[in-house]
DNA sequence: CTGACCCTTAACAATTTGATAATGTTATAA
DNA sequence: TTATAACATTATCAAATTGTTAAGGGTCAG
């Protein structure tokens, strides 16, 4: 993720709210938590987050009412919205998308699922990724896929290229490795502890800098 | 938008017609809006519109009996279609796929993906190719087919002048191989995965310089 | 009908890549 | 110090990917 996305989840059953918020906390997203439709309002006003989850059923105001009036406020306008509903209820996903949420997920839900179809809605609403980065000396062109150090090209394979990407898009920033798991190998592959290592090192040793900082027991970041 | 497209929307719900047609006009599009099949073909015809999204299950002729018969027609050879399908069924993806629409959508859909996907086919059609391209010392003219290096003729079969034309439309990017069959075989044609490969040998043997060159895993790109 | 050419594919070779195991190194806490 | 967790390094191998060649069917002009 370029920026931490904020994800702001409403459910009223505590166990959904806690499974969801463990995994997206996991993938690297920062949660909030509500447990009815009037905390949703208060924090979503208060914390701007960029994806909202209502539980389509929840005492007080339900998923829609919340929606609704956050739909009618400009600075939610362009917030992804997404309804739970219980899987039984098919009206209510109908009705949801009417009211303007961006898509609707259906509980049960595996983890995998969850944080695919919330990547990809990210994805999806993302202001593509600027094609040309600068870092110090460097330039790493996503179209042309290469990466030059002072005029001088180096040759790296894709997963090292993509690795690079991710890490220059924001220097200084310090990436889990969960984090570059899921993003440069998916929700679905599993990988062993050591391949990023590998990779890393395979990065240093063509760029022939120091530039990948470790930080350790976190994760690596690109510097200068 | 430079000049507001023109959108025909075929679905036979009330609702559905009117949550797109809200959306996309609130997009600054135009739209046109039938209740059937052949009301949606007398409006294509009398209106010319860009796009057209067409419901699979409609009374009278369904989406795939519309796609066809406007598809026969030379006037709506370069006019995008899309389908809208109910999720439950992929059959139907797929037949219109192979009837000739340019994508499809399966409903309940949100106002954000739709737009994204409608903005984004649009944008990838207006690419207008320029006739002449010159890279280093080739010229490729479109219009008459050829591509000359240092004023030497290199004859060129269709698709292998094709693949030229496109990848030396944009020096240096990569283009994925998914990216070339969509731009050169289009999505409804299916073909080998060698079948590019070859192409490219080809090429390579009758411009006898290499300028073309293999991102393994990714693609192929121009370069001088 | 024939030959030339085009497109695709199959089959196999060649190459590159990415993952892992095994082992070494380093920082930190007990 | 010693044990441990976390990362680094290296070599290795299977899998993925592309290159190459030949062959077959299709099309079209003569």
């Amino acid at each position: 993720m370029s920026v931490s996305k904020k994800i702001l989840i409403a459910d009223d059953e505590p166990d959904i709210l806690e499974i969801l918020s463990f995994n997206l906390s996991a993938e690297g997203y920062e949660v909030i938590t509500a447990k009815n439709g009037n905390e949703a309002i208060e924090k979503a006003m208060n914390s701007a987050p960029d994806l909202i989850m209502l539980d389509v059923m929840m005492p007080g105001k339900n998923g829609l009412e919340v929606c609704n009036l956050l739909r009618a406020r400009p600075e939610f306008a362009d917030t992804l919205i997404i309804f739970l509903t219980a899987m039984s209820d098919e009206n209510s996903e109908i009705k949801g998308l009417e009211t303007g949420a961006d898509d609707y997920i259906t509980k049960p839900i595996g983890p995998k699922v969850l944080l695919s179809k919330v990547n990809a809605l990210f994805r999806r609403m993302a202001k593509e990724d600027p094609t040309l980065i600068k870092v110090g000396d460097f330039k790493i062109d996503r179209e042309k896929y290469m990466v030059t150090f002072r005029d001088d090209d180096i040759i790296l394979a894709r997963k090292e290229f993509e690795l690079v990407a991710l890490l220059a898009s924001k220097p200084g920033k310090v990436f889990l490795r969960s984090e570059i798991l899921n993003r440069i190998w998916g929700t679905e592959v599993i990988v062993g502890d050591r391949t990023i290592d590998v990779h890393i090192r395979k990065i240093r040793q063509k760029l022939g800098v120091d530039c990948i900082t470790t930080v350790k027991g976190v994760g690596y970041k690109f510097e200068i």
